[in-house]
DNA sequence: TTAATTTGGAAACGATCGTTCCCAAATATG
DNA sequence: CATATTTGGGAACGATCGTTTCCAAATTAA
């Protein structure tokens, strides 16, 4: 039996306590892993960056590729949360399809567009050499075109949607340009560029 | 006055002449690249690839960048004389859209989607640091839009293609259509599935 | 109080990075 | 022929990489 199980509260472990909230620290990580990449972000930007010595960066995670992990799961978190905020927002199916891929071009633009997406990085930096990654980028890669499946289908029940319009390959093409955004944000394209190509793919939901 | 101007020929210049060909070496340096992106890409790597010295290396390009350089102008080369070739076997506009599509799609699937497409890592990976690489993936994506509205334009003048359609923000579209493949490949979906998407994404221009 | 444990922070480690140097070999020029 | 020039190839360089080690500080447990 363990006697701390008794209270809902997490008992405070020995030794000395930590100084950082590891999310703080990873939020910062997230800013340097998406600008510059998985290689080019070195342990020395990185612990800058979030403001610890090395040796305390190692004692929270147990290399450079658990650090880019556990900021990837903290940026999909924090993205899938401000993506359901936005989602329920929205009205029927068509206008959920719409706010959804408005929040992808709205952050494939400026400063946020220049500092890249995690998830298109991953894919094309570490999705052939290293697994973990690659089943990360897999797993979200099939969420965001579920939801887009669901939504469709959602809108096609209370008609904002016609029923011509197939779900399943209409979410893979919506997926594909909500990726393609993020590249093209990367160089590119000013916020009405970006959201001019969201308004030509709602023209399949006609 | 010149005298080996005189020829059409090149004269061979001095010293001992170089005992590969530099195009060859590129071709190879351009897999290592695509596969690993640029900073994973040791010269290490690449001269075993490219089946050369480390000192050859450096004779033939001043530093690794431009060994880089050089592969994505190679990649472009090589590249858009097959979609030039694909598209010369094309009918009308839409057709011809049809098959730039394919030629994206059948390059996102596969060992060849595995690889990746060396202009979409190099937006991701150098886009925001290095202004030269950022130049050229620029220039890169505006001659696949321009010429997008140009073969649309094309299949509005030959009546395969409605006058409803917008070319220029179709073309934009399209263009994010192309880039998003291309990530989706690095992980993902098989043949099939990627031409799904190109054709829907031809229902935007009936 | 004492022991055990964990963190903070800086110094140090071996490995690998991109690059340069050096010398023998191959070619043009005089 | 000798000289100048360029390449091939490998050894060597300093810098930086990711990581570990070390010690003082902070905490819990006994």
């Amino acid at each position: 039996m363990n006697i701390n199980a008794t209270s809902g509260l997490a008992a405070r472990p020995p030794g000395r306590p930590r100084e950082f909230e590891i999310e703080e620290a990873l939020d910062k990580a997230i800013v340097v892993f998406s600008e510059r990449g998985y290689h080019a972000a070195s342990i020395s930007e990185l612990k800058d960056a979030m403001g610890l010595a090395a040796g305390s960066l190692y004692k929270a995670f147990k290399d450079k590729k658990a650090i880019f992990l556990a900021a990837f799961d903290r940026y999909k978190q924090v993205r899938n949360a401000l993506l359901e905020e936005e989602l329920a927002a929205g009205g029927n199916g068509r206008d959920k399809v719409f706010r959804m891929l408005r929040f992808y071009a709205e952050a494939s633009h400026g400063e946020h567009g220049r500092r890249g997406c995690l998830v298109v990085g991953t894919a094309i930096e570490l999705g052939v050499y290293d697994a973990e990654a690659a089943e990360r980028v897999n797993r979200s890669m099939a969420r965001t075109e579920a939801l887009l499946d669901s939504l469709i289908r959602e809108g096609q029940t209370d008609g904002s949607i016609p029923q011509a319009v197939d779900p399943a390959t209409t979410a893979r093409l919506l997926l594909s340009v909500t990726q393609g955004l993020r590249v093209l944000g990367k160089t590119g394209p000013d916020r009405d560029r970006a959201l001019s190509v969201v308004d030509t793919a709602m023209k399949l939901l006609d």
